[in-house]
DNA sequence: ATTATATTCAAGAAAAGTATTGAATTATTG
DNA sequence: CAATAATTCAATACTTTTCTTGAATATAAT
């Protein structure tokens, strides 16, 4: 192999995984899975594919080593293939969210339209957690919340929020937490409480991005 | 814009910006933009692209906030957008060398093919640079080693390797880069020296990587 | 002004990616 | 062992991406 076969073979290779990637509901898929391992039928549940489709996009991002597949009954389950390319994942959302403006501003109106601009980040959240009268809420599906989820976090899916939500206090200091800075369900959260007059903001983050920071800094 | 529209324009956005990044002939345009700028007759030059299609897949670039352009005279010179988005493309590169196995194999033929298995890292190199006896080689073209170079590294173009080397000594330990991973200029060197009995490794990585990790540690 | 040069534009053909449909496969359950 | 359920496979139509070709544009030099 010459120098001219080495380079396209390797940026063949670089362009096959990015080729992977630059599908919008792959990348929603893989949001999913970064909250854990999902089936079939669990990824088709939360998007609007059907599950042939959703099979054929799992089938991409595992033969790119995206993600990986454990089979257990009828069940076969995906998840992410490992932490670094979690963290290159998040590397991506973070550049596009700040270096493209067309993203930021639509990003910036959902927070607006959801008052929840006033987002905290996961550095802050980190400071802040010491303090007894801030209440973390995981929003997410019981299922994801259990598992992983923020150190201290309480489990608060959406749909038992009002109910639930009864015998706490509007002095506390509330923050919401999804999947990670495009999840809708903080912003939900935080629409719904801040109507009944609770102190509540969203974190600009979510579990996934949590989790790589911790183990970054071990 | 409910959640489910939001989501979908995020995505979009996402996916557009990585189909931006998923095909080769981008990659090597980006990498050879790493160097500094360029022309669209530069970027044609070291590579096997017409000048319409550099010039389309460089405006392709552009609409995604990858590189920007100005104007001289009859040239329109082109350059990456920002050291957040090479520090991003490292990022990519680097994840894609260490977990894909087919790229990773790829690699090391190469490498095991010009006797520079034994490269040397950034952060090797660091601690070596200050000995007197090592000798750094930028093999790149000379206006990119003008553009911008490693501290203390000496220009010397593959082409004119043979003939300028004449006066170094056998015992001086060498080590040749280039501009990145994919970069074979500095295969070439190790491979053309080494058997000419002089000791010398190549550097993984390139002047670019360098150069973030420089930015990085301020 | 005319000519030369670098780049971009526009249109069409070829190649690759995507969604849909219904059948096939695999493992469980009765 | 037949019936059921989750997933995958295969074929097709549709859309998008890519390369090629030749013309158009813009700037500089004569």
């Amino acid at each position: 192999m010459n120098g001219r076969e080495f380079k396209d073979a390797m940026y063949d290779g670089l362009a096959k995984l990015l080729k992977a990637l630059s599908n919008p509901y792959r990348l929603e898929i893989i949001e999913m899975l970064s909250q854990g391992e999902k089936s079939v039928e669990g990824v088709v549940n939360s998007t609007n594919l059907t599950v042939a489709n959703a099979s054929q996009h799992l089938q991409v991002l595992k033969n790119n080593y995206i993600v990986k597949s454990r089979k257990e009954g009828h069940y076969v389950y995906y998840s992410l293939i490992n932490d670094e390319f979690l963290s290159l994942y998040q590397h991506i959302i973070k550049y596009a969210v700040s270096e493209i403006a067309e993203l930021e501003k639509t990003l910036n109106q959902q927070r607006k339209d959801n008052k929840s601009l006033n987002a905290v980040s996961l550095d802050k959240l980190n400071s802040m957690i010491h303090d007894e009268s801030v209440l973390l809420l995981d929003v997410r599906p019981s299922i994801e919340y259990e598992f992983g989820h923020i150190m201290g976090a309480i489990s608060m899916p959406i749909s038992e929020l009002m109910s639930k939500l009864k015998g706490f206090s509007k002095d506390k200091e509330i923050i919401a937490y999804c999947r990670g800075p495009f999840c809708v369900l903080a912003d939900d959260a935080v629409r719904l409480l801040s109507e009944k007059g609770y102190k509540v903001r969203r974190l600009d983050e979510g579990y996934p991005e949590w989790k790589v920071k911790q183990s970054e800094s071990i």
